[in-house]
DNA sequence: TATATTTATGACAGCGCTGTCATAAATATA
DNA sequence: TATATTTATGACAGCGCTGTCATAAATATA
């Protein structure tokens, strides 16, 4: 490797060679107006000659932008962080931005917080559940009053975007639709608690029940983690006790593939013998036999959609449009349920 | 929110608090010596008063170093992303570096790495597969001399550091153990050709069976991509035709979960009527049922270590330690595997 | 035609750091 | 004691941009 690093261009390369000033190749490469035709096609023709791009550094420095989006999550597993980091990720490429990843963990998440807050300076911040409704971390980021938008929070935070489906109304879908297909012993995996969707999930299957007269027993309603062994667990729970039920609503997929698991275990055939619905159609779905019915979130437009109002926030002094976005979600009926009546 | 991003402390503000150069507090900063402990301890104290933390760019900027750290991936989703991920941040959080995320497909790899090398002084860079393989990507990275790591590659790249498990090994190692379990007819699902260690690991099943004299029926060898539908589709093509394999060896556990799947689907017994190996110790195991025998790779452990070759390499003029960091792996033996001798 | 507005451009300072260099005091070695 | 080396510190320039301001030409409006 050689010991000098190949220099890049700098913008008084590309200004002396086109014939203008470094402001107006900052101009051009901002896309501001006022640069006429003939310079601006000057500038860029250098410009690609060069392969010149405006260094981030330099320009964070300068300016009121950093380019830099930051994604803090709590736990980079899993299919839903993945969906949001690949919805940024393409903005992020049109727009020129670039996506630092962090991990906030609980223990020390506000020391952190401060730490990357000071060293970056963040264009925006997108906070995927569970830490869009961390207050610690939504206290820090309001007090530095960084952009944020939130997606899929349970609470209201003043001058925060919000993105989200309306979780209760799917959860009261989707049990609505067991109810539709005959079953009245309809069991119940919660969510994780510190997620807030899982509040709203519990009220729409408690909802759906109640509009059909059919009454809330509270042996159906089991504790999960949103984890596949909770679901597991939490299925062998519902299924060992009397009056099982003849089908499940998990509040996430893996968990219910966590019940088709249970029930395979106890050989009690899906849909057959007790139907499985789930949630938010994760990657796993497609790995389990037979294919869960379930809700279908569109989490990588909406993770777009909260870099887009960054972007917009970016022209309107740092303010984010504060109105909930409401997504569609879609019910997926697939092989997992089967119609008792 | 305020229009006003409150302001961090700078450089100077803690100089003159503490009542040294903005050098001194530079040098306590960076962990320098030649600072005299009273200075130090007063820098200290007054940083963490004003919760000091030297901004990013400017260091940056004025440097030689950027502290961001580039993962460059084809596709930000799975188990293994994740766990590069996890094993990457780990280590950024205490050596105070940041992590900037980018997806290069292969399409439109070279102009959007051109980019973004351009706009970002990457203190290093760390290539997943297949990335770790792609030429093109080598050459720009090459050309920039900007310390690379590639995790599991295939070819050697001179200057270029790289981190990996004996993928050839690996395979003739859980192969053997078939073989070891009375298994002759041993079907293989390849990976993804694009990934280097599929070769390895094709190879790897070839060579196990020969020492052992068992002749390769190229019947029995069926062509995969890494994802559960390709693995489902394999191991239907494998079960479907005369002379069915009693084992099959899938070249990751995705894969192996499509021939679980498939099994399912034409009623045969795993593991008892059908053996079945994975590669990686993904996520979907523990979801699976029965749990699948195979090898485990630590691949958190193997960023976390690119990610200190790149360390390394910054105190050491950017060049990378080119020695190949071999990495032992695990055979896991579980349930899906039946001794049919 | 006279004045106001829009369009177009560049000079220059400064963002917050680090690298280089100069220098002096403390300590080691001749 | 005289000289070399190590330790400790700060002045200052400059990294590569953008914001602000000044200014002039082109165009619109009175």
């Amino acid at each position: 490797m050689s010991d000098v690093r190949s220099k890049n261009a700098t913008i008084s390369d590309v200004a002396r060679l086109s014939g203008v000033s470094m402001k107006t190749v900052s101009r051009v490469m901002n896309g501001e107006k006022y640069v006429s035709k003939d310079k601006k096609e000057a500038v860029l023709k250098v410009a690609a000659e060069l392969n010149y791009r405006p260094s981030l550094q330099a320009r964070g420095l300068a300016g009121t932008r950093s380019f830099m989006i930051g994604l803090f999550v709590d736990d980079p597993s899993g299919d839903y962080v993945s969906k949001v980091q690949r919805g940024i990720l393409k903005k992020c490429d049109e727009a020129g931005c670039y996506l630092v990843v962090d991990v906030l963990e609980k223990r020390d998440s506000d020391a952190k917080l401060k730490k990357v807050l000071n060293s970056i300076n963040f264009d925006g911040v997108i906070l995927p559940p569970p830490i869009c409704d961390d207050v610690v971390i939504l206290a820090a980021l309001k007090e530095r009053g960084v952009p944020t938008v939130r997606i899929g929070p349970d609470t209201d935070i003043e001058d925060m975007g919000r993105v989200e489906i309306d979780d209760f109304q799917a959860a009261y879908d989707i049990t609505e639709y067991l109810i539709s297909q005959g079953h009245k012993q309809i069991g119940f995996i919660k969510g994780d608690p510190n997620h807030g969707c899982s509040h709203d999930r519990e009220r729409g299957y408690i909802r759906a029940l109640q509009s059909h007269g059919i009454a809330i027993r509270n042996d159906l309603i089991a504790p999960g983690l949103f984890s596949f062994p909770s679901g597991l667990a939490a299925a062998e729970q519902l299924l060992s006790q009397g009056g099982a039920p003849t089908a499940i609503f998990a509040s996430n997929d893996e968990m219910a593939a966590g019940v088709v698991a249970a029930a395979q275990k106890k050989a009690i055939r899906v849909p057959e013998e007790l139907s499985i619905a789930g949630f938010d159609d994760d990657y796993v779905v497609s790995m389990v036999s037979p294919r869960i019915t379930t809700i279908r979130q569109p989490i990588e437009e909406m993770a777009a959609k909260a870099f887009d109002m960054l972007l917009e926030a970016q022209g309107n002094g740092g303010v984010v449009a504060a109105t909930p976005v409401i997504y569609p979600y879609d019910l997926c009926v697939r092989d997992s349920v089967a119609c008792i009546s």
